[in-house]
DNA sequence: CAACATTAAATTGTTGACACTTTGAACGAG
DNA sequence: CTCGTTCAAAGTGTCAACAATTTAATGTTG
């Protein structure tokens, strides 16, 4: 064998094909190229990429313990689709990680990470002034990441991004209207100044507040979709 | 379409092989019954259970979402080891975690709630004061997880109990010595208090304080522990 | 005898076949 | 026409065999 000592690198393959196919299927799913009616087909599933069904299987018992897919016995797998109350849990869940790593993060606050956070800042208030929700999506995707990854608790930040993956499967609408996305960054703004003030009670507070918030948003505009929906039926 | 009705029975299969597996696998792993160096055998365990490998892999893919064994290309599947630091960070998602269920309860606080904690309170300080660490561990347990169920999130209450699971595979022994028992005890009592006061606030920061006291008296004995080791070496 | 190449054994990876269950469409009785 | 039964088709569950890779054991050379 080649060289190994000093750090015993690990040429060793680093991805299989049940993991290259859980990746596939996973993107498959979040970006909404398979949900014909939820259900997946292991045959089909299999003959599109090109494999047997062993990989796919393991694969799918991957996606399932992600919480992405339901597998029932004998019956298939199926995408999983979330009720307003499960997402309403987990909003509140993300509501309690989210305001942890701010308050990490508050204790630590180096200046290249206030820097970033307030160039962030910057660029969703213009993209909030200009009602460009497609400008300020990402860039408020990139702002909680920001936190969340610098926080320096590797649990944390897959524990997190774990919950936005499945949440991902809850389609219906992250827009917000018109000044909300002004007053979201106004959190934004109080969040990253109780980090730069290493006031790690006000960043979990002012954090956790900023993610409840959203989730009042959501249940808000639920509840007038349901009222809607009962109406036209 | 997912269900709704009043009781859409499903008297279908509520499990499967690969399911039952992963359950058994599970306790192996936790029990300690499998550890022979960390590595898993699938011809073997497929062989004491009388099935196929197929079953056996896909258990093992579950149980590797689950954060209980690491799966190596080609190599093998391993008992996940953690070391301390990956211990401490689960410590403190774990805190986090908890002092939200506390805070969700604290705005309920039913009568029962209170009343059980309560019981269970009586019966820790008795073990505490008993130096009774076998009858302290399971109460102990039961608090934490009651006051977890009970805050009605189910989401938290399954990102909790799996990195409770996860925390298990670290032994090191969760011995405390002598009168720490009587403290961590007094730690429930502020708990308690809390919920029982409907104060939120106050709920979450003395559970989240708690967890972290455990933490750091992980963290004082695994220094000294360390030191033991560099000294016999 | 230490280090390297070679080869055999053990283990993992993947597949195709077959058994079992569910689904749904055709059929027949009331 | 509705309800229940029967039966074929589709899909999932499990297995055993084979391929590929890693691990170890053996032999070889400087």
């Amino acid at each position: 064998m080649t060289s190994s000592a000093a750090h015993d690198v690990s040429f060793l393959r680093l991805t299989s094909l049940p993991m290259l196919l859980e990746r596939e299927i996973e993107s498959m799913i979040l970006d909404g190229r398979l949900s014909e009616g939820g259900r997946i087909n292991e045959n089909q599933l299999a003959a599109t990429f090109g494999v047997s069904r062993g990989p796919v299987r393991e694969a799918l018992r991957s996606l399932e313990a992600l919480g992405l897919v339901e597998l029932l016995p004998n019956r298939g797998v199926f995408i999983r689709s979330l009720d307003i109350a499960q997402v309403v849990e987990m909003y509140g869940v993300r509501a309690a990680l989210f305001g942890y790593a701010a308050q990490l993060l508050a204790t630590r606050a180096e200046p290249d990470v206030i820097a970033r956070l307030r160039a962030l800042l910057d660029e969703m208030g213009e993209a909030a002034q200009a009602h460009d929700f497609d400008r300020y999506y990402p860039l408020n995707f990139a702002f909680h990441d920001f936190i969340v990854e610098r926080a320096g608790n590797g649990v944390l930040t897959a524990q997190y991004r774990g919950l936005v993956k499945q949440l991902r499967l809850y389609r219906a609408g992250n827009l917000m209207t018109g000044n909300t996305l002004e007053l979201s960054n106004e959190e934004h703004a109080r969040i990253v100044a109780a980090i730069e003030g290493r006031d790690a009670a006000s960043a979990y507070q002012t954090s956790f507040d900023h993610v409840e918030r959203g989730k009042e948003r959501l249940l808000a505009r639920s509840a007038s979709a349901g009222r809607a929906e009962e109406q036209s039926a």
